[in-house]
DNA sequence: CTGTTAGCGCTTTCAG
DNA sequence: CTGAAAGCGCTAACAG
């Protein structure tokens, strides 16, 4: 371990003590505005740690047992739109209650994911604000957290066996409707690209697809599952083999953004047209209408709705008005903007 | 300040040391590897620790001085692409070696960039990288940091009066290049839409701007300086300025990405083609090209290199390599992705 | 109203 | 090789 560079000397409660001439207890009450404190005395202190330009160390705070303000938010990818978006309105929100965020990228794997707990626990944070790896099938690392009492959210993503409030979007009703939104409009031959099942978002969205597929009885079923990452290149490869069967989808429904982007381009590259040739939906965010061509129809996740009510659970464990071990879900409801891809 | 909420109590090095018979002090030579301490005691310590999941306590090492590994990273506003961008790329090599990236948002005021740089210092962060906010005329509080000796790295923004590393893009030369670029291609009457001339990149850009316009002679110039945020909305407003005038411009520059929207949003309203009746450069990020229309030809300011020269700036002031009392800049260049709107 | 004391968890002398 | 003791900055209980 490492010492510290140089540092000028910080300035503590007994440095402004030994200016004033009393014990650096009074110093510590003063600047907390105890009452007992005379009034003279205060008005010296405060005076005399601006001067000195004092700062208290939250440090020796922490080591007494005192909480601090501190909340890990852990996401998989930090350059998807997505998690960027909830990352802006936690910070944000948290910010301005005198929160400070610290944003660790788990990059989907499950060591790493483990090695940042380690680094949570280690560092006393108050608190953590999750989506999964999707690399984690082992949830022992959260439990660990448990174990050293610090609260814990789950937002998009979650661990089924950890109980912990989640913040999940209604990804079964969203992709259902969807579904029948293009049924309405006569496409007959839809399929889904999608990722790892395992994952409550996708498994969640891929069930929506499929029952409503069979309550209007299609026959034409083609998932395209990708295990490996959602990467630009796996829409790509999706688009591709859809096109090499006999039978091409009329409409295709992309339960990820950027796979979005590598079916928009496949299709560019083989001349396809939507909506005419291919029709297509997608799950992501709200976009800057007008300006992309063709205007994606997106199953708007509100990511500023999901931020806040994550960060709203997170501030109830902290608050103490919600216990840790209560596995509750909170649906955020999604919304459709209409674009031209359909 | 409120205590904690009944944490499961943490498990300590005493603990540790009470179950092995040993005194804590051993245990800590144990984790530490120390050679002095008896290979079997090693051993066990290790087991111990591990079977009760022990996580060392940061805040003590802190409070002894030992260094940290966290580092803030402050932004003006953290929904714009640059800034999502840099964090990613920041969060990323920082988690690789070992370090802890809190984000923070000023919002672009000087008040709530002060509170953070309180904060910074409360919290004991080894080190701050700062992208100035637009309303900090003042630089008191860096100077605060200073005095505590926590290193300082700025990126894109600076403060001119505050002598610590910078890492910018070579805005001047960009922006020069971008006017001779679109003289070369016979454009006439080229205007600007920037934000505040008291902020370095701007200012250098209008520089860049005007120099390359008396080189070639062009009487037409026509600056829309931004000073109050930079919207949406205000590239609108830029854009309806210009066209309210008799001379209207047939090129714009735009030194802002998010201004740019709003010039292409008021273009297409006012029916205008893009290149045909008005060309447009802009200041930017990489876009995925071939999804939007038209094709914005950039000046890429690369993210992940500043990102990258900002954190190894960092490492060096951490590391002792260099001192935080050296004001020299290092520029990272930009390039030009072209597309069809110019 | 203020001073004294102890202790949060850890490391580091200094003694054995 | 290991234990004892001190101290980082702060607060809280206790004693005046």
């Amino acid at each position: 371990v490492r010492k510290y560079r140089q540092l000028n000397k910080r300035i503590t409660i007994k440095d402004i003590a030994k200016e004033l001439g009393v014990h650096h207890s009074t110093v510590s009450r003063a600047l907390r505005d105890d009452p007992q404190v005379n009034p003279d005395t205060k008005k010296k202190v405060l005076e005399t740690a601006e001067k000195k330009g004092y700062q208290i160390n939250m440090n020796a705070l922490q080591l007494r047992g005192n909480i601090n303000n501190t909340i890990a938010l852990i996401v998989p990818n930090i350059r998807h739109t997505f998690f960027t978006n909830i990352i802006g309105n936690i910070t944000n929100l948290a910010n301005v209650k005198g929160y400070v965020i610290s944003i660790f990228e788990s990059n989907e794997k499950y060591e790493l994911e483990r090695e940042i707990i380690n680094t949570v626990i280690k560092y006393n944070f108050s608190g953590v604000i999750v989506s999964m790896a999707k690399n984690s099938l082992n949830c022992g690392h959260f439990k660990l957290l448990k174990d050293y009492g610090i609260p814990l959210v789950f937002f998009d993503r979650m661990c089924p066996d950890i109980q912990s409030p989640r913040v999940l979007v209604n990804n079964y009703e969203s992709a259902f409707q969807a579904i029948e939104l293009l049924i309405g409009r006569g496409y007959r031959r839809i399929a889904h690209v999608t990722g790892p099942l395992h994952l409550n978002v996708f498994q969640e969205r891929q069930k929506g697809y499929l029952e409503a597929l069979a309550k209007h009885s299609k026959q034409y079923q083609e998932s395209h599952i990708i295990n490996k990452g959602f990467s630009v290149d796996d829409g790509k490869k999706a688009m591709q083999l859809f096109y090499e069967k006999s039978e091409k989808p009329d409409a295709i429904l992309s339960s990820s953004s950027v796979l979005t982007i590598g079916i928009l381009l496949k299709a560019k590259e083989k001349g396809l047209v939507i909506p005419k040739d291919v029709a297509l939906i997608s799950f992501g965010s709200e976009q800057i209408t007008g300006l992309i061509e063709p205007e994606i129809t997106t199953i708007v996740q509100p990511e500023d709705k999901i931020a806040e009510a994550s960060f709203n659970e997170m501030l109830k464990l902290l608050n103490g008005q919600t216990t840790n071990n209560e596995g509750f879900t909170r649906r955020i409801n999604t919304y459709v903007t209409m674009g031209n891809s359909i």
